[in-house]
DNA sequence: GGCGGCGAATGGTGCTATCAATCACTTGCC
DNA sequence: GGCAAGTGATTGATAGCACCATTCGCCGCC
């Protein structure tokens, strides 16, 4: 992993570049020019540039080079492109948007937990609850977090709809990106602890009615938390 | 198109191939096989390995040469997965997918919109509605798929959520399918046609509450017509 | 006979060289 | 001055090379 692949080096360079806006729609590229930059050869500079296009970020035209594109040619869904833009400058606009995604997904993915869930998923997501409750009252984080992060991804990939489990590591990198920006409170708010034990509760007893709701309070609640609360550092 | 884009077939061949389940998770693949079986360079081979790597279909490790993975770790969300998906046997189970996943979206997508979207674009939304109605008693079914696929178009596009907005391909795959697939009554149901004009009119008097339950009832009917998503248990 | 280590085969990684195809821009002709 | 042909730049695609990590089998030792 961390040996070698090139490619990936100058892939996350380009895509960074272009996705924090640095390289805006209609900048010129030519595999040569990437070529020289970061020092490789042509071959690798083509598969940067077939990922990059396969990613939406850019078209390659003949004689004409390779061209960014804007973002609503982007395939803003892509973890890569997640991340990319989670890491630039205009990352409260994509957490916001991404937590937007949240609120439209993840009360459906409870539901459909509450009713495909395993037994065994249904248990871990009532121990997670009840030890998340621990961990905010102790004012542990970062366990917090960890706790927090695997809890919603049991849950959307417990959904029975592998497109809401798809969206498991999307979800996670807004956990993880709040607490690590300081959006969270120095111990989480006891609603939101309810919450959780509430949905998982509602999982455990197969009320999909009931997880829909609690979901939807939980994701509620931060979407506002997050629109109101844009001062703190 | 034929002519250029010569790892696009391969890729596209060995897309489906993954994704149908013919080349079910754990089966080996090489440079060299890829190469010889659909008779290109080893360098086009890399080019569609390291795509379908990007996709999450493949993962490649020295010497052991390129596996095949399970669904836990493809980019469902990605349009050209999608796509493969839809186009091979597991067709049904994927529309019920992403009906789902247009129930969660749409509704919000559709608050969105009546929030942020402009007076060009709600009056388009307006416009296609009134003339769905019309294609819809006449019973024009082809012409009506393409105002319907353009109506959500607009609509996700308008909704101020690029992410949102990345999804109009999916829908428009799922209305397409449904249509072609013979889903569809032989001309609308009433209930449809009212629901879109009400979806534009809310959208129109940016009310999004109004819009966004309008919207949800759109969703809600078609899904429970494609066949019982529901039957809790 | 079993176990451990060493070496060879394998197959991705990356590079260079080369040719083909295409298309924008320039130049020259009318 | 406008238009068409030529030309050069740039991607598309291939072949062949060196490199190296990994794996597997063979051999020797206990």
């Amino acid at each position: 992993m961390a040996t070698t692949v090139l490619h990936t080096t100058v892939l996350d360079t380009l895509g960074r570049r272009i996705t924090s806006g640095d390289a805006p729609a209609g900048t010129p590229l030519t595999l040569e020019s990437i070529g020289t930059e970061f020092g490789v050869s042509r071959t690798v500079a083509r598969e940067v540039m077939r990922l990059l296009e396969g990613l939406g970020l850019v078209r390659s035209k003949r004689r004409v080079g390779i061209v960014v594109l804007g973002i609503e040619d982007w395939n803003v869904l892509d973890p890569r492109v997640i991340r990319w833009r989670l890491e630039g400058p205009g990352r409260d606009a994509q957490l916001r948007t991404l937590t937007e995604l949240r609120h439209a997904v993840e009360p459906l993915a409870a539901a459909g937990a509450a009713r495909h869930a395993t037994d065994a998923e249904r248990a871990e997501l009532v121990a997670a609850a009840a030890r998340m409750r621990l961990l905010g009252e102790a004012g542990d984080l970062e366990e917090f977090l960890r706790l927090d992060v695997r809890f919603h991804e049991i849950l959307l990939r417990a959904s029975g709809n592998e497109m809401f489990g798809a969206l498991a590591g999307v979800v996670a990198a807004v956990l993880s990106g709040r607490t690590h920006l300081g959006l969270m409170p120095a111990s989480p708010v006891p609603e939101a602890l309810d919450q959780h034990e509430a949905v998982a509760r509602a999982v455990a007893d197969a009320d999909a009615e009931a997880a829909e709701a609690a979901m939807a309070a939980i994701v509620g609640e931060v979407r506002s938390a997050l629109g109101g609360v844009e001062r703190s550092s």
